[in-house]
RNA sequence: CGGGGCGUGGCUCAGCCCGGUUAGAGCGCUUGGUUCGGGACCAAGAGGUCGUGGGUUCGAAUCCCACCGCCCCGACCA
């Protein structure tokens, strides 16, 4: 390819708008542009890098025996009523306005009624069906480049099994198939247990990139291998557990003594026998959650314990209900409520918590007496330093970019769709699904995220868009053209992908700086000063190693470099 | 949806607070010339409904109101 006539605007300065490096870099780079908020042209630069990740995912997916199908984007509304998930997405789902159709945000229910009308018998699985295909989602807030937009390309994958040992085996087939794609697209990833939200189901990981511009938080183990999603991590965080014998439960007055903080002042103790009382609405259902001291609830474990989404109480409605404001809250003579307790608190005593009745505290909680508890759920955020669950080691608190998710979903969507199989007994059974997923974008950005400088993209060699960068320093020397034509033809007929920087009029110092933005695992440069020598420079993007070497030996110095 | 910021040639921005010539700069673009190993130089040019609508005023890029768009933080996030 000749850049004089290729298609690649570049731009000198950083876009306004842009505040992650691998943002400002694809747009600066010609890769992308902006159409809308989370919408974005692929320009011919950034496809060819597009193109060569799908074909990395396409290798891995057929090499696990999936099939690719393309579904169609555009899905009658009523399909994903029957499964709730009109409901379930809410303002995230695009309606179209003149139909009954919606843009498919992810394609379960697609694929599970192709299952549902198409596989009957035990025979006909397991099933391994992939497409790659754009997803339409109504983020609230789309940010970072093509890392969160409202229309991205997908791979996903849905596994099909007789029972859920089989599924096992198809979800850990695509959990190897995702470790050589990220591998493969020269990404450093680890993977965490994950909460599995509405997308219901049994289990589920994520593959994950660290970064501090990441919109997730794990806890990770530098010692073993365990990581989790701050919604699922837990630490060996101990019990509060029991002092001594209970005494009597009596009244504090605690005026003005409303924090965690202050009541530990106040009372000279630890804040840990402090159960921090919290309101929630779960659905109509008012939920007291008990927690020690200045322990942070998690609503990802809360949704979990409660088996639906919770929200926090307004202040407002908090007085009405338990007769005092926030801060003077407590689990003890409470009524009409649902009362559960972190893990922490199980059994303990000797705790203090709010009156229900301002400006008051209790004294001498005992859990086991005086309480009447739903039960006792792990609900805490993991903090950093904490000791990790496997081994013991402290854990360390990194935010990550989520590239990858993979869930055992069970029956969710074949029960409520009816996609059934008879098995070797004849029964009718629903079929065992899995459903996994690959922000290809993300893969893209991530990479820059890892591979980049001051100057621009280090590309891994296996998604360059091209593989060489070939500058002729002056287009005007007519053996330097001359030369830089014939490695041109060379690379070429090599069959290596080469962009030819053979624009006129463009001093050295713009061509170079464009090779470094543009960031091609190689550079080849052809200058009047090396080849007065019968000498062509060759420059390796990723270390900046430069090597000066004989011109008919540059095709083999190249084909070295590349492996091949 | 809450908080903050921004919107002026293709890009990056100044001008706005304190209203008053033909609205500026750098980069990019066009033409001619010179240059040619790290974003060259000279000369001449083209290019702007100052986001949109309304208002105040003799007069609005500048002040006021509304709306739209974009970015950041938060909420949310299969």
């Amino acid at each position: 390819m000749r850049l004089s006539t290729y298609f690649l605007p570049t731009l000198k300065e950083n876009p306004a708008d842009a505040t992650m490096a691998s943002h400002r870099l694809m747009v600066r780079a010609g890769l992308v542009r902006p159409l809308a908020a989370g919408i974005y042209s692929w320009l011919p630069m950034g496809w060819r890098v597009m193109k060569k990740v799908m074909e990395i995912i396409r290798e891995e997916m057929d090499a696990i025996g999936a099939q690719e199908f393309q579904l169609p984007a555009l899905n009658p509304i009523e399909i994903w009523e029957e499964t709730g998930r009109v409901e379930a997405f809410g303002d995230t789902l695009f309606h179209v306005k003149n139909r009954p159709l919606v843009l498919a945000p992810t394609h379960e229910e697609i694929f599970t009624t192709i299952a549902k009308d198409h596989i009957k018998s035990y025979r006909d699985l397991p099933q391994i069906w992939y497409q790659i295909q754009t997803k339409f989602r109504n983020e609230p807030r789309p940010r970072s480049g093509v890392i969160r937009g409202r229309q991205f390309f997908m791979k996903d994958s849905y596994t099909f099994d007789r029972s859920f040992e089989e599924l096992d085996k198809s979800y850990g087939l695509h959990r190897e198939a995702y470790k050589k794609i990220y591998s493969r697209s020269g990404l450093k990833f680890f993977i965490v247990g994950a909460y599995s939200g509405a997308m219901g189901g049994t289990g589920s990981q994520e593959f994950m990139v660290e970064s501090t511009d990441g919109e997730d938080t794990c806890a990770v183990c530098d010692n073993c291998d365990y990581a989790a999603n701050l919604e699922v991590a837990s630490s060996k965080k101990e019990p509060v557990g029991r002092a001594g014998d209970s005494m009597p439960v009596g009244e504090i007055h605690t005026p003005n003594v409303k924090t965690i903080d202050q009541v530990a002042e106040f009372l000279k103790m630890s804040t840990e026998r402090l159960a921090k009382s919290l309101v929630y609405d779960a659905d109509g259902e008012a939920v007291l959650i008990l927690m020690s001291g200045n322990d942070q609830l998690n609503e990802s474990k809360l949704a979990t314990a409660l088996g639906k989404t919770a929200y926090a109480m307004q202040p407002e409605d908090l007085a009405k209900l338990t007769g005092a404001n926030a801060g003077s809250i407590g689990p003890v003579g409470l009524k009409n409520f649902r009362i559960i307790a972190d893990k922490r608190l199980e059994d303990a005593n000797e705790l203090v918590s709010g009156a229900n009745k301002d400006d008051y505290h209790l004294g001498h909680i005992d859990l086991k007496r005086d309480v009447k508890i739903d039960g006792y759920y792990d609900l805490r955020t993991v903090e950093e330093g904490e000791e990790c669950p496997n081994c013991g080691h402290k854990l360390r608190i990194v935010n990550a970019i989520e590239i990858g998710h993979i869930f055992k979903l069970g029956t969710k969507y074949s029960a409520a769709l009816h996609a059934n199989y008879l098995d070797v007994a004849g029964a009718e059974k629903p079929i065992v699904m899995g459903s996994y997923g690959i922000g290809v974008e993300r893969i893209i950005a991530c990479h820059i995220e890892q591979n980049h400088d001051d100057n621009g993209i280090k590309w891994g060699k296996s998604i360059a868009p091209f593989d060489v960068h070939l500058a002729s320093v002056n287009m005007d020397n007519q053996e330097v053209v001359a030369a830089a034509e014939k490695v041109f033809n060379e690379l070429n007929e090599a069959g290596i992908d080469v962009l030819y920087d053979d624009r006129q009029g463009v001093s050295p110092g713009f061509k170079f700086k464009d090779a470094d933005l543009l960031g091609m695992p190689v550079q080849v440069i052809v200058g009047e000063r090396n080849l007065k020598q019968g000498n062509i420079e060759l420059k390796f993007r990723s270390t900046g190693e430069r090597k000066v070497v004989p011109a008919a030996e540059v095709i083999g110095e190249i084909k070295k470099f590349l492996a091949i």
